[in-house]
DNA sequence: CTTTGTGCAAATTCTTTGCACCAAA
DNA sequence: TTTGGTGCAAAGAATTTGCACAAAG
């Protein structure tokens, strides 16, 4: 559960100033794991705060993907998606339905089992890694 | 060094038929290790291939990555990228030159060493491993 | 006041589609 | 002569930009 103001601080800790669509669109990626698009995000907030733009949803989406708060994922050829979650984790998609899951990296030090490049020569910042295949669900149609 | 008859055969080993123009698109790509754009290609290929139009240049794309004769890699969140090497391999994005290389994973067995997802659970038929940061050149700057 | 955020409309960019023509089997 | 490939022009979809107005400090 992520009260306003806990979103607000989320925010203000990352210098982020928090307007009301800035701290929606937030509480929106926090409550719901469901990597969504900015459409989607758009889509859902816009009954309750009316006077929202789809512009404002992608003015905010990268203020917070810049300013690290959440992250932007290249999984679907089609749309960005955005995930709140900052912990390691890799992402699938269902290639029949397009449903994305977040894949649980046994613990923290997974990501460093994959080969890293040479540090001399690259400073990586981010590391994605995404599956894709047929989930559960669609698997018995 | 890939000859016209190489690349033909490799296209009908994959029952695509082997066309002029997707000859050159695949041997391009099998040349260049550049992870090209489709426009990247079309404006390599146009001036030998007068006649080539961008629709077919996606078409080929699109019928290469279909028929599983090369991958496309969603690194660049612009544009999808294309590549011809099938073999198992990361790709690093400089974030500053947007320069996109291949980072190998040791062996072949490296990517098994990610935590898979459940067989019973997911069907697992690809998995793209994204480095993101900066290159060597860049750093320097 | 002055700076920053919002939101409309228009523009841009990448990609796909409809369709007519062409080429190969 | 039938099937499939090519390429033009137009359409489509996601995202960005220009700009005017509003809000906050």
């Amino acid at each position: 559960m992520n009260t306003i103001n806990q979103v607000k601080n989320k925010l203000l800790s990352y210098n982020v100033k928090p307007s009301l669509q800035r701290i929606e669109v937030m509480k929106y990626l926090l409550e719901y794991k469901n990597h969504p698009t900015a459409d989607m995000i758009f889509n859902e907030l816009s009954p309750s705060i009316p006077t929202l733009s789809k512009t404002t949803v992608y003015n905010t989406l990268k203020l917070l993907s810049d300013s690290g708060v959440i992250q932007s994922l290249n999984i679907d050829e089609k749309n960005v998606r955005y995930d709140g979650d900052l912990s390691t984790h890799a992402h699938f998609r269902c290639t029949k339905c397009g449903k994305i899951l977040d894949i649980p990296l046994e613990n923290q030090d997974n990501l460093n089992k994959i080969p890293m490049p040479d540090s001399r020569d690259f400073q990586i910042t981010e590391c994605q890694v995404y599956y894709k295949g047929e989930c559960k669900d669609c698997q018995k149609n």
